[in-house]
RNA sequence: GACCCCAUCGUCUAGAGGCCUAGGACACCACUCUUUCACAGUGGAGACACGGGUUCGACUCCCGUUGGGGUCGCCA
């Protein structure tokens, strides 16, 4: 069979993470089974959809690179094709008008929750004389759902699933404005985009039902369907926009790393025994639907840290550079200059083992852009006691006098005078680390001290010696 | 409330009846390395929700309980 698999959001909002999941998947399958995975947009809600969703999904799915492989559908767009369908239905006798007001509905549903009774319609219309319709109201179309009998699907992540058919009702699948509802246009687009696999939330398994009594009606072939686990918040709290529930380019915009977002989001809910970190090829050769979960999963921002921190270490100092630059610029308030780039490039090696993310390198890296004289933090400014200062003018001396100006050669300087003042190398080292870094944490000192290079290493030496 | 789904360390997970004294990863703790902070390495603490079955044998199968989640729109 040749496999083809959808992602279809609705464009009511950004693309968020349970979302990227749920396209991940549906990409990877269709990549490991060398099927298609197409992308469709399911703006049938008019009030809701809007073009900026669309650009945030599209942009979304981008950044992650999980390209459709062929050019989206328009949902929407089909409508003509949807309504062909629902009169196929009506002329079979598989669906009817339905003359119920909205209100007339919102009563029956709180009369039904009253009497503590399901909230389902009533079937009012489903065998009135349509003679009966009163005048001047645009009726509705209903699916006319069997009555009898149970409905089964054989879901490939939660099994055999089956629910009686006493426990839904006849859906709209046209309003009273013409246009086709969610449930229907999803049944017609997969059939006639000729989906094979829907994999999707967990959320939708009940409406799996429904597609299926409407893929009955029709006589076509449901998709295998797959509803994948929820993601929830940190907290076991279903994704609200208070926690968890961001779009993709606030996880860029945290400094995550797109290679570190799919490896995180694959291992939730999927797994290939104890791999962890694995690129997207692997995970394409391995992806199955068979080792997806049936569990909800809580997102972890420690782990996607952790993964994300592993990526930028392998990451290229190139592109690194490019990813922080906007940040160290903000915060300098003016464009890096040469040198201060080439600082970058030369010490980027020790300074991104040191990152979890983009934002957190930018921190680490703003003491090679800032200009003379540093601020010193409340710890660097403590190490730099009137003992400390004299020792570091002390060291001054030898530090100018040297020819070769790296980092073997400032470290056997200050060894070598640590030695001779028989003082513990730290008595030198962290003043030293105050005065260039204006900090008490950073790469290591010598290496810091070569990156600088001689005249700002020894000018911010006398910045620090000098009384303030 | 009705219906449906789920249930292994705090979190993500391995586990397809004996391989389990339940493994890995993140987080946590300790130690090593180190001028600092990280990285790295080593070690540690930490789970099969509960109760019944089935079986010679259950984390694995069945039932129930409890807990969690989802759905019940002229939203998708």
């Amino acid at each position: 069979m040749n496999v083809v698999t959808r992602f279809a959001p609705s464009p009511t909002g950004f693309l968020h993470i349970g979302g990227a999941r749920t396209a991940l998947f549906n990409w990877l399958y269709a990549r490991h089974t060398g099927g298609k995975y197409l992308l469709r947009i399911e703006d049938t809600d008019r009030k809701r959809s809007t073009p900026e969703a669309i650009e945030a999904i599209l942009d979304g799915l981008s950044w992650l690179g999980l390209e459709s492989d062929e050019a989206p559908v328009y949902q929407f767009a089909r409508r003509e094709r949807h309504a062909e369908i629902v009169q196929q239905l009506i002329d079979s006798g598989a669906a009817y008008r339905c003359y119920c007001s909205p209100d007339e509905l919102a009563e029956m549903r709180e009369k039904a929750k009253a009497e503590k009774r399901s909230m389902r319609y009533d079937g009012t219309w489903r065998d009135r004389d349509p003679a009966d319709a009163p005048a001047g109201i645009d009726p509705v179309i209903r699916f006319k759902a069997p009555q009898t009998g149970e409905t089964v699907i054989e879901d490939a992540v939660q099994g055999t699933v089956t629910v009686g058919n006493t426990e839904l009702d006849d859906l709209i699948m046209l309003r009273a404005d013409g246009t086709p509802t969610y449930m229907l246009s999803v049944v017609v687009d997969d059939h006639d985009m000729g989906v094979t696999h829907a994999i999707r939330g967990d959320d939708h398994l009940t409406n799996a039902f429904r597609q299926t009594q409407i893929f009955n009606a029709l006589g076509w072939d449901a998709p295998v369907y797959a509803h994948i686990p929820l993601i929830h918040g940190p907290d076991g709290a279903k994704l609200s926009k208070r926690h968890g529930a961001l779009g993709v380019d606030a996880y860029r915009d945290m400094g995550y790393l797109p290679e570190a977002v799919l490896n995180y989001l694959c291992r939730l809910g999927w797994s290939h025994g104890d791999d962890e970190i694995f690129s997207m090829e692997q995970a394409t050769a391995w992806f199955d639907i068979i080792d997806v979960n049936k569990g909800a999963t809580r997102f972890d921002y420690d782990k996607l840290s952790s993964l994300n921190a592993k990526y930028i270490d392998e990451s290229s100092n190139d592109r690194l550079i490019a990813l922080a630059l906007p940040g160290i610029e903000a915060a300098l308030g003016k464009p890096v200059s040469d040198t201060v780039r080439q600082r970058l490039v030369n010490g980027m090696d020790s300074l991104k083992s040191r990152a979890d993310t983009i934002p957190q390198l930018v921190d680490l890296s703003m003491f090679y852009c800032l200009d003379r004289p540093l601020a010193y933090t409340d710890k660097a400014a403590k190490m730099l006691d009137d003992d400390a200062k004299a020792r570091l003018a002390d060291i001054r001396g030898p530090l100018a006098e040297l020819d070769t100006w790296d980092q073997e050669s400032v470290e056997s300087t200050v060894k070598a005078h640590a030695e001779a003042y028989n003082l513990k190398l730290g008595m030198i080292a962290q003043p030293l680390r105050a005065a260039l870094t204006g900090s008490n944490v950073s790469p290591g000192i010598f290496e810091v001290a070569a990156v600088l290079g001689k005249n700002e290493a020894l000018g911010r030496i006398e910045d620090a010696v000098a009384p303030r």
